[in-house]
DNA sequence: ACCTGAACACCGTTCAAGT
DNA sequence: ACCTGAACACCGTTCAAGT
């Protein structure tokens, strides 16, 4: 309203330092674990590429946690969540929205881990929440089974991709995972007797995405044949 | 054999300077997290509690994650694997086994958290592995299809141990609480309707050891009537 | 209210040099 | 082979002081 009584210059022109926000100091996180990874993305470092001290960014964001939870939350609002409303057997589509938050967890697999340990609790996140409660109930899960359900899926989703995102970015995956083949292979069948008939090949079988998949659809027949332990509420 | 070369007064005296071993630090880095927790545990801090220099541990641990993995693997010889022998119904003595295995980790929590990303990979963590395998094997369970069980089961477990860990040693756990409680009922019923119609109690509900041991149950269940994609071998 | 520089109190890991 | 001190390259967070 009153005229600026910044500096002269600045009308229009490219501001050399835009102004602090939080949704820039997140936008700046995102853009700088694109390009460098989640570990390069550290108060010091996120104050260097804004032009200012990491002191400044406590004032919008509490700490790193709450800063990965806030970057998680902005990529949440990519899942497709059109599967909720669409035609189809409820357990299809229910698969389809867990896979879609799968895959951006995939592509970000830093912020998976943290998601283990701390929970995003933004719209987008309770959108996500939203479709999978309404495809249960289209599935006739009683309401509060589904409640509990809810975190039993979308943490399965979460943990795979955690660990597959450790894995991928480790440079000695290959180095443990042949470690972790000879010591199954030199496990004392006598000591480990189940361990030897079912074989090392066997246990660390199938493709990531195959197991995931399987994994919902053993959650899916567990949760419509396991009834809460508490007599439950009527829808 | 030869007598000592070393300076005099070492025959049977305190040892003011034990030798360096690897398991001699990892009883140190146990004793240490007992004291004051896992974040305390750090190379700099254990070199000093065993009065040398952190560069020295690395003779004997690669890194911290393979520290943690070390330190785990020997409470994991604590888990009480009888009811794998024992009489009764195989799901029963099942989620016997598992919260053996949860109750460890619960105590350690910060263990947990690692174990979600490096897996463990002694023989303490084999014989609970073989244990879960006896089980499933026993319930019938298709070998495999058991190998791919164990996972969801050690996970689930370890994945309720790590999010119940972070919450206790977190001061802020009520606050968090009651913030996203508020986040949930300010959601809007129109946008969440689902959500909404549960309601953020409902989704909250249930203690920890109830909702796991429900988890148990519908992953056994689940894993009782779901099939492997491929054609099973059999057993 | 917002922003800052500086400080506090630390980290993991590597490496050349010693024994 | 094992052990060490010192160095490298960083961290998160707080706080008094400025605007």
């Amino acid at each position: 309203m009153a005229p600026s009584t910044r500096p002269a210059g600045n009308r229009r022109e490219r501001p050399a330092k835009p102004a602090l926000t939080r949704a820039g100091i997140v936008d700046t996180a995102l853009r700088v674990m694109a390009a460098e990874g989640l570990d390069r993305v550290t108060m010091r470092r996120l104050a260097q590429e804004l032009d200012t001290g990491a002191a400044s960014l406590y004032v919008y964001v509490r700490n790193t946690a709450e800063l990965h939870a806030a970057m998680l939350e902005e990529l949440l609002g990519q899942i497709d969540l059109s599967p909720v409303t669409a035609d189809g057997d409820w357990q299809d589509r229910l698969v389809q929205i867990l896979t879609s938050y799968t895959a951006i967890l995939f592509g970000h697999p830093g912020l998976a881990q943290s998601a283990l340990v701390t929970r995003p609790n933004g719209p987008a996140y309770f959108g996500l929440v939203d479709g999978v409660l309404a495809l249960l109930a289209a599935g006739g899960i009683p309401g509060g089974r589904a409640a509990w359900a809810v975190d039993l899926l979308l943490h399965l989703a979460t943990s795979a991709a955690a660990e597959q995102g450790t894995r991928e970015h480790a440079i000695d995956t290959q180095d443990e995972d042949e470690a972790l083949l000879a010591a199954l292979r030199d496990a004392p069948a006598g000591r480990f007797p189940h361990l030897a008939a079912i074989g090392a090949g066997e246990l660390m079988s199938g493709g990531g995405a195959e197991r995931l998949s399987w994994g919902f659809h053993v959650l899916i027949n567990g949760v419509i044949q396991t009834p809460r332990p508490e007599p439950e509420a009527t829808s």
